[in-house]
RNA sequence: GGGCCGUUAGCUCAGCUGGCAGAGCAGCGGGCUUUUAACCCGAAGGUCGUGGGUUCGAUCCCCACACGGCCCA
């Protein structure tokens, strides 16, 4: 017999053992006085000599993560994942048949107790058991008790144990918990109203990514998973939705790494008669109002170095931070052959095929992206790579549009967005020429019944979490991050 | 897609340019009625990721593959 299979052996002996007891080993209920990490809080301020006097009986219920055994008594520890409660079990106390119930306890386990508070010698606060009940038996080995689950593809994989067993990990999905609440909050509060709007689409666009295609059987028809909500979101502009947000998922088909999963959370808001420049001041007012509630400060641990969120932000129009972090001059970047020679020495691939905007956006990925570590929100994105993005006045190559990095990771996009439809038809014919995207003539039909002048911005979620709790993969902020199919 | 690194007991990790595979935790048996990483004693537990190759002999060297991590595209 194979060890996993003997642990999981004895484990099922013990539900076969509690059951020769006429026991239910899942019994559908036990009300509790509260979850333990609250009565931990309500009894934290009295003594031993208070609870003494007052004998307070109490009910309790949890996973159990700890137990000391002392031959004729023992102790456990019941956690509810936030906090942990001891449990004394004396035998004089609960009798031999409660007792015995240790013989089939595996940690891990969930247990409840009935009984009175005390603190032992060394002041804790502990129920001194009367009855105990198992409450749910596991049936299988757990995890190292204080290294946890380290395996960070274990950690994915089984991500309950991960959160089960390391609080740091737990911390991390409370905290992304917490900064989705926010944000809803903050858009809430400034009449922004929340939507939802086609996750599969007939034609796929607002950003230029390669969808997944999926088929609808009865209308036989093929559909795109949205790789962003920005055109449906456009036409609520439209249709008189001044002030609309969407925060739920994108799908992307193309590379995973550190920064990208398949499957990630966007936010995407849209606020008529404002302009970018409108919405760099309300980002950094977001973002620091999110940090403040989230991590207590502006002020940010990452990678042991220390970023700054309090505003105002560095601006640098995308030249400028080419420029700035690399020993380009302004002529290297003027010429379409000079350029051509200069992305070619970044090792940029096909570079007689992009676009001159494209190299440039190159350019800057391979030199400044990196070091931008103070939030930093960059400008001036050429017109070719912005086909949504209304352009600048006095530069018709440039577009009205930014994008923040904070810890070299881009964290938004934004733009004031185009709401000339023939520009509009222009820009996506033109996109297409260039071996990409599709006339959405439907999209434009919305346009010309007349869009106000209207600003809108994506915020990427998965990447915001990563950098409020320090988390370096997104597979770190992801619960259930796609990993692939273990063996075959 | 490319480069580098990793994969050893259920978990966390050791394993010396090749010679019978090791610890802690968990589990099992015994002891212990205020411990908290409880403690003490004892006995177990392995396809060393998978498949080939080199060698008298491979966890160790070589090749391929799988999964993962980091960096690059």
């Amino acid at each position: 017999m194979e060890p996993l299979e003997t642990l999981r052996a004895h484990r099922r002996g013990k539900l076969d053992e509690l059951r020769r007891r006429g026991l239910d080993p899942y019994p559908p209920r036990f009300p509790v006085d509260g979850r333990v990490s609250e009565l931990v809080t309500r009894f934290a301020s009295l003594d031993s000599a208070a609870l003494e006097a007052h004998t307070t009986r109490t009910r309790v219920g949890g996973r159990v993560t700890a137990i000391r055994a002392h031959g004729k008594a023992a102790f456990l520890d019941l956690s509810d994942g936030d906090a942990r409660i001891q449990v004394y079990i004396k035998r004089d106390v609960v009798g031999g048949d409660a007792f015995a119930l240790l013989e089939t306890l595996d940690l891990g386990d969930f247990w409840g107790a009935e009984g009175v508070l005390f603190r032992t010698r060394t002041g804790e606060l502990t129920v001194r058991a009367e009855s105990v009940t198992v409450l749910a038996k596991g049936l299988q080995p757990w995890p190292e008790k204080w290294h946890g689950l380290t395996d960070r593809e274990l950690r994915a994989r089984q991500r309950y144990l991960d959160l089960a067993t390391n609080s740091e990990s737990r911390k991390v999905f409370l905290a992304r918990a917490a900064i989705v609440r926010a944000i809803r909050s903050f858009l809430d509060g400034r009449g922004f109203i929340e939507v939802e709007t086609p996750m599969m689409q007939p034609i796929p666009g607002g950003a230029s990514a390669r969808p997944f295609v999926t088929h609808h059987n009865t209308l036989d028809m093929d559909l795109y998973l949205r790789v962003a909500p920005e055109l449906y979101l456009k036409r609520l502009v439209v249709g008189g939705f001044e002030r609309v947000y969407e925060l739920n998922r994108n799908f992307r088909n193309e590379g995973v790494s550190t920064q990208h999963n398949p499957e990630f959370t966007m936010l995407e808001f849209y606020l008529a008669y404002a302009s970018y420049e409108d919405l760099m001041a309300l980002t950094e007012e977001m973002l620091c109002g999110i940090a403040e509630t989230v991590a207590g400060g502006v002020t940010l641990p990452w990678g042991g170095r220390t970023i700054s969120l309090a505003p105002p932000w560095k601006r640098l129009t995308m030249r400028e931070a080419v420029l700035a972090h690399s020993n380009l001059r302004p002529e290297d970047l003027g010429e379409r052959s000079r350029l051509e020679t200069v992305a070619r020495r970044f090792e940029v691939a096909d570079v007689q095929r992009l676009s001159s905007g494209k190299l440039l956006a190159e350019l800057f990925e391979a030199t400044a992206e990196p070091s931008l570590q103070d939030p930093t929100f960059i400008t001036d994105f050429p017109a070719d790579i912005s086909p949504l993005a209304k352009r600048k006045p006095g530069d018709r190559e440039l577009t009205e549009r930014f994008e923040l990095y904070i810890c070299g990771i881009e964290l938004a996009n934004a733009f004031t967005e185009l709401n000339d439809p023939d520009d509009q038809r222009s820009r996506f014919e033109e996109q297409v020429r260039l071996g990409g995207g599709i006339v959405d003539e439907d999209y434009v039909v919305a346009l010309e019944h007349g869009m106000p002048p209207t600003a809108g911005e994506g915020i990427g979620i998965d990447r915001l979490v990563m950098v409020l709790t320090d988390s370096h993969s997104i597979r770190d902020v992801i619960l259930f991050p796609l990993l692939r199919p273990k063996e075959g």
